[in-house]
DNA sequence: TCAAAACGTTAACAAAAGATAAGGAATTTG
DNA sequence: CAAATTCCTTATCTTTTGTTAACGTTTTGA
């Protein structure tokens, strides 16, 4: 996909936040970055300052720790959706986890500097907050159903829930992925795969 | 604690995120309540849309479902910090969740209509904006530290970072909201107290 | 103030999950 | 294309958690 077909479809999606008029999208376009991200290669390592927020024009990531020599998945993101390591982007303090393209991703990526730039340019500034704040706003959404599936929920549960809600995450991503997506091991998802089919 | 004092504490804390000069905080009180709730009444209840996001000047609230005819206890909030159904509060939608005081608790509140009264009166719009991005980063990156937990912890380690961290919850709460809190049951909390004893 | 309810611990047993290892199928990669 | 790696399942055994119930203590509230 080629760079002005990418902004393109941002541009599309970002409307479900805000809708900039052609002043104020040349001057935001100015300060995304287009990119791809061979697989394999990282979005955000530990250790590291996540310095951008990423907006998924096409592929897959997966967020990561290594817990005792161990990866544990703990998130996805596929296309039309952001990515980041919110909590090291937002607070520009070290990142916890990987980041790691799963295919060849196409991102628009924007730069924490560049944010700031344009949370203080009058031009943008106020469309930018509402934009942090609708982007924020859904992110704790989806937080907050996650949260409130590991207190109310078993393991089996969760992954019924993901056998309605989740078809992305089934269909691209291998099962060991799955498992510790939903809290548990691979052997344990297994187990109750078998338990769900009798 | 009558009004007044509760509006200085609220606008003290507010300054964390947002700085009104004189002539927009007085628009901005205007469409603030100040009310108290009374011990065991709900600030949420499932089914209900929650009208308000509430700022606790004092008292403390717990989040809770029920499953399977019992309680269980996902949150807390105190003093000083912010209380809503927040997917129900933003989405307009029914909680899911009962919110309850635990104590007669102090709240300074805004209601749903208010804030878009606000976010559409240009001599406020773009402080609110800013404050919502805020508001809803700071508690995008709590959740994103609980998921974490929930994903690469044990419920012993989420109780050994909670004895490190979690002052307010483990001195005023009782240790079956604690348990729940976590993701076990109260019995299991207790087994873990006691392995960690010896 | 006094009975009822709530709370935390413990015990016993059942159910589920973790750890480890083995084996076969599928996929990757040099 | 062949070797290596990854992936999923299954089995075995251990550990942890869930369930239920009992008991004594503390707190609540009529």
């Amino acid at each position: 996909m080629d760079t002005q077909k990418a902004l393109y479809v941002f541009r599309e999606h970002l409307e479900r936040y805000i809708v900039f008029n052609e002043a104020e999208w040349i001057v935001f376009m100015q300060h995304l970055t287009f990119r791809t991200l061979k697989k394999k290669r990282y979005f955000a390592e530990p250790g590291i300052v996540c310095k951008d927020i990423g907006f998924i024009v096409k592929g897959a990531v997966r967020y990561y720790h290594i817990k005792e020599g161990e990866e544990i998945t703990g998130y996805f993101s596929f296309e039309n959706e952001f990515v980041s390591s919110y909590k090291s982007y937002l607070t520009q303090s070290p990142s916890l986890t990987y980041i790691q393209a799963l295919e060849d991703t196409e991102l628009v990526g924007i730069s924490h500097k560049d944010m700031q730039l344009m949370l203080n340019n009058p031009m943008l500034a106020y469309k930018m907050e509402r934009f942090g704040r609708l982007v924020a706003e859904h992110y704790l959404i989806c937080y907050e159903d996650r949260v409130s599936s590991f207190i109310t929920k078993t393991p089996e549960e969760r992954y019924l829930d993901l056998l309605n809600t989740g078809r992305d995450i089934l269909q691209r991503m291998p099962q060991h992925y799955i498992a510790h997506y939903l809290g548990i091991t691979p052997v344990s998802l297994s187990r109750i795969r078998r338990r769900i089919l009798v």
